[in-house]
RNA sequence: GCCGGCGUAGCUCAGUGGCAGAGCAGCUGAUUUGUAAUCAGCAGGUCAGGGGUUCGAAUCCCCUCGCCGGCUCCA
């Protein structure tokens, strides 16, 4: 039968492997790194007979997508394996691939050390080079059901329970056994390059009223240049981490007597937020928003009122003076409900949009903090929008602007996530289908790429989730928008129609950057912490060759300070080199440079972060580079902002 | 909160039952230097905190706090 394979047809006859038929036309090289095929949206194995109506073949080989996934996936049989060999009484949770590696979770006695962990990658590198055979069985569900129940494989089993079809895959290799999909590698020689990584507790099927079982991560790679090349990535990317170059470019740190999860801001780090915060500030009036401010705390019977008290009471600081009960808000929205309740509102005065740099307190559980992007204090660049049905859709439109227009200055990629109605939530079908939908349209009007998550919108209502990635690839939720019906219905928010009748308005919650604290580590990790001249808290320092330059020295920073640059001065007694490396550790834009010739010419000598020379410069000229170097991004992103205004 | 690991000078780390150390940073002095580290000296410690074992604990055991990697939960 002809069939076409990649480009080129062949005539394959029936009852033919994959790598039989792949054998007619690849050469034996291509051969060599194919590992499996893809037969329409199948993949298969290689010893997988070519199926009947299947007319068109794809080789997956090792170092494409599909091909890592595999590779990775049978890397975690590998892994099960040798434990199994070193741990015979360990039971089998679940391995699958995962970006850059695999998992295998474990039921062991007394857990794994990280020693045991050096002893199951040489079993693995054992077994790797034993090159023995995967192989695939199809065995009815009640066979399977015996084969697993004799080898004490508890949760297999429980897995096994939940499939409704005759039949499973198992796949075996040197009489271990593993129930599995596939596809895998023809044997287990094909999985070389890889590395264990981590240590890790995880429960069963993510339930943490379920038993916690040991997880040993692993990277796994096509070959040993592209595992290197990972293992060196991975290495420079904890070299920007933000809890090491926090503290380091003197912005924040922590205290343990402070309390977990309390950053604390230094004089360059508070300089920064100042910036992002001014920014924030004058956009937000631009575009349609009124300041607002609420007290930190307030009363519990509003929290109680609110449901607060009931849904999110548990992450909430409560305390109680004179017989009164208060709750250190975790969230904005109260004081702008009350604002709103102020006065009678009318359909004309509506949109409101309530904007706050509010500090909010959660109690986030000990084990969640994570440097800045998961702290026990913070504050968001929060606003609620409380406007018309018939308004809801544009607002959302205007939102998802500021959200591009912002994400596009810091050049930062980013992933929207449309989440829908939880099983725990409140409100009517219409309701909800309604705000999905206003939520959806704003999205494609825009024509956005988003991904759904199905049920994970807030109990009171649906949200749009902007996620950015940190420097080891771990995503964290910024920008969100969430439709609520909730909060205007329970405090009895209306506004006065055309028609003279009372109406039920929508509020929108929203941020911007999320929380400022997330938003810098974010940043942090992003810049490597060499920020742009109009975020960076010092912009220039001015630097002396000898003592005799001082004077000058002084004079070039007092202008630029003047002048509202964020400049330095490093009289400090030391060469010129030493200097100019401290520069370039403070990670500073511009290093100015005055010596001999400068002082006479009355100049400095720029030189930029990186070392690029860009030549001698008056004062005034060095103002007007680093002045317009602030207000370019800006341009270029359509908006108009300067720290210097 | 759960599983595992870790906590020695401001930072990076050595010291694993017997006198608390090194490099960098800091301070002082010498040097006056041209684009990523000048030299010398000095100072710096409740070995996270508390309790226990021991003739003797940074080292072994227990508790607490904090941090790291995950899980669960979230901006």
């Amino acid at each position: 039968m002809e069939r076409l394979i990649g480009s080129q047809s062949a005539d394959i006859p029936e009852g033919s492997t994959c790598a039989e038929a792949l054998g007619q036309v690849l050469s034996g090289k291509k051969l060599k790194r194919t590992l499996a095929c893809k037969c329409g949206e199948d993949l298969l194995d290689l010893d997988h007979p070519v199926p009947s109506g299947c007319t068109e073949l794809e080789p997956v080989y090792t170092d494409s997508s599909e091909g890592l996934d595999i590779l990775r996936h049978s890397a975690s049989h590998i892994l099960a394996q040798a434990v199994k060999r070193l741990f015979p009484s360990a039971k089998l949770g679940t391995g699958p691939a995962i970006e850059n590696g695999f998992y295998y979770d474990f039921d062991v006695e007394g857990g794994f050390t990280p020693q045991d962990l050096e002893r199951i990658e040489e079993e693995m590198q054992r077994i790797a080079s034993e090159d023995v055979p995967l192989q695939r069985r199809v065995l009815q569900l009640d066979e399977a059901k015996s084969l697993l129940r004799e080898q004490n494989e508890s949760y297999k089993l429980e897995l096994l329970e939940e499939i409704e079809d005759e039949s499973v895959s198992v796949y075996s290799q040197d009489g271990f056994l593993d129930l599995c999909r596939g596809p895998h590698v023809p044997s287990t020689g094909y999985v070389r390059a890889f590395r264990l990584t981590s240590l890790a507790g995880a429960y069963w099927r993510g339930d943490e009223n379920r038993p916690m079982l040991q997880r040993i991560y692993g990277t796994a790679w096509a070959d040993e240049k592209q595992l290197k090349d990972y293992l060196r990535r991975l290495e420079e990317a904890q070299r920007r981490d933000h809890r090491k170059l926090g503290p380091q470019l003197g912005l924040f740190d922590f205290f343990e007597e402070a309390g977990a999860g309390m950053p604390v801001f230094y004089p360059k780090g508070a300089l920064l937020r100042s910036i992002l915060e001014d920014f924030e500030f004058k956009e937000h009036l631009r575009r349609g928003y009124e300041p607002v401010r609420g007290p930190q705390l307030l009363q519990s019977t509003l929290w109680q009122k609110s449901g607060h008290y009931d849904n999110y009471g548990e992450n909430m600081y409560f305390t109680e003076i004179e017989d009164q009960g208060f709750g250190l808000k975790p969230m904005n929205c109260l004081a702008h409900i009350l604002i709103y309740k102020s006065d009678v509102r009318s359909y004309r005065h509506l949109p409101l949009r309530y904007f706050e740099l509010g500090k909010v307190n959660r109690h986030e559980k000990s084990g969640v903090l994570h440097g800045l992007m998961r702290v026990r204090e913070f504050t968001q660049d929060d606003a609620h929008i409380i406007c018309r049905p018939d308004q809801l859709q544009e607002e959302i439109v205007g939102i998802l602007h500021f959200i591009q227009d912002v994400m596009r200055l810091f050049d930062f990629e980013y992933a929207m996530e449309l989440s829908t109605r939880p099983e725990k939530s409140i409100g009517s079908d219409e309701a909800w289908d309604n705000a999905i939908h206003a939520l959806e349209s704003a999205l494609e009007a825009h024509g956005l790429d988003y991904g759904i998550n199905p049920g994970d919108g807030a109990f009171y209502g649906p949200k749009i989730d902007v996620k950015l990635k940190d420097a080891l690839g771990r995503y964290w939720q910024c920008a969100t928008i969430q439709c609520d019906f909730t909060l205007p219905e329970r405090f009895d928010m209306t506004y006065v129609g055309q028609d003279g009748e009372k109406h039920r308005p929508v509020m929108l919650h929203r941020v911007i950057l999320g929380a400022i604290e997330r938003f810098l580590g974010v940043l942090i990790e992003h810049y490597a912490g060499a920020f742009p001249t109009w975020l960076a808290p010092v912009q220039a320092r001015v630097v002396t060759i000898t003592d005799d330059h001082a004077p000058f020295a002084q004079e070039v920073h007092d202008y630029l300070r003047g002048s509202g640059v964020r400049s330095e001065v490093d009289l400090r007694n030391e060469k010129l080199g030493q200097k100019i490396r401290r520069a370039q550790e403070d990670k500073i834009p511009y290093a100015l440079v005055v010596g001999d010739e400068e002082t006479g010419n009355r100049t400095v000598n720029v030189r930029a972060l990186g070392g690029e020379k860009l030549g001698s410069l008056t004062m005034e000229q060095a103002l007007d580079m680093i002045s317009r170097d602030c207000r370019e991004p800006f341009k270029r992103g359509g908006m108009n902002y300067s720290f210097f205004d």
